[in-house]
DNA sequence: ATATTAAAGACTCTTAATGTCTGTAATTTG
DNA sequence: CAAATTACAGACATTAAGAGTCTTTAATAT
């Protein structure tokens, strides 16, 4: 079980997009490049952070991806939700209900987002930046 | 990113092993049964276990598996990793070394193993039969 | 000896992820 | 308006992992 190389690729890129002076557009071909992928293949992970509502895409030239303006406060739960989904790392297909042992299971998870869900992005961004100073 | 099948099917057959009077041996047939499995494939499942010292195995006649004597607490955690290995959820492969999104998102799996390492299979073994009568 | 059982390995099938390629629509620039 | 740039959509191929079967071998009890 492991996340996907999209998730990765996804988290590198709003934290990159958010340290953007001026919340201005970046085009995807500058952020293939700096992760050395296709801009073909980083295009359809952009699509769908576009279609969570977590960025804003305006086409045409000069055009670009840049974060949302009503989203602000992007956790790494928010971004991890729009690549892999919301289903269940756990689903007991034996038992039809209350299984105690997918209830564990379930619990488990939930630890795991809620750290997920307190983490912001823009923490991580900001700790980026003044590092590489 | 979701947990195997083989881990649903190891966790319920721990605990039915658990349920076992005296600790006597259940074959493979009888347990494969339960879950409407083929005996073959469960058969690997049960090896890995083995392997991992959570059972014991007993070749021949009247053989089987039980659980092992000398383990008596048994987490969901240990049956996780006897089936699923120990590798982390989440590999960041951009950077080597000290990536801020890596970081963030191993303590967010360790908040989840924490919680696996607390939950004792017997714990759940007993409250299923307390429910059953 | 024979029946029973675990163990190991080769093998197939299915599914999901990864990634590429092509074409289309929208927008800016000249 | 024309051309260049860019996001978007969908078809397609490739790869990797999981799921599951089958066959053979080794060990144990009766």
């Amino acid at each position: 079980m492991r996340y996907s190389n999209a998730t990765n690729y996804a988290l590198h890129t709003m934290v990159h997009l958010m340290l953007k002076p001026g919340g201005s557009s970046v085009g995807v071909q500058e952020l293939a490049e700096m992760q050395h992928l296709s801009p073909t293949y980083l295009s359809k992970v952009l699509t769908k952070l576009a279609k969570a509502g977590l960025i804003e895409s305006t086409p045409g030239a000069k055009g670009g991806y840049k974060i949302s303006r009503t989203k602000h406060e992007i956790s790494f739960l928010d971004v991890i939700h729009a690549i892999e989904g919301e289903t269940s790392l756990f689903d007991c297909s034996i038992h039809h209900e209350g299984c105690l042992i997918e209830n564990v299971m379930r619990q488990a998870e939930e630890n795991m987002k809620d750290e997920l869900a307190s983490k912001l992005l823009i923490d991580i961004a900001k700790e980026a930046e003044s590092n590489q100073k």
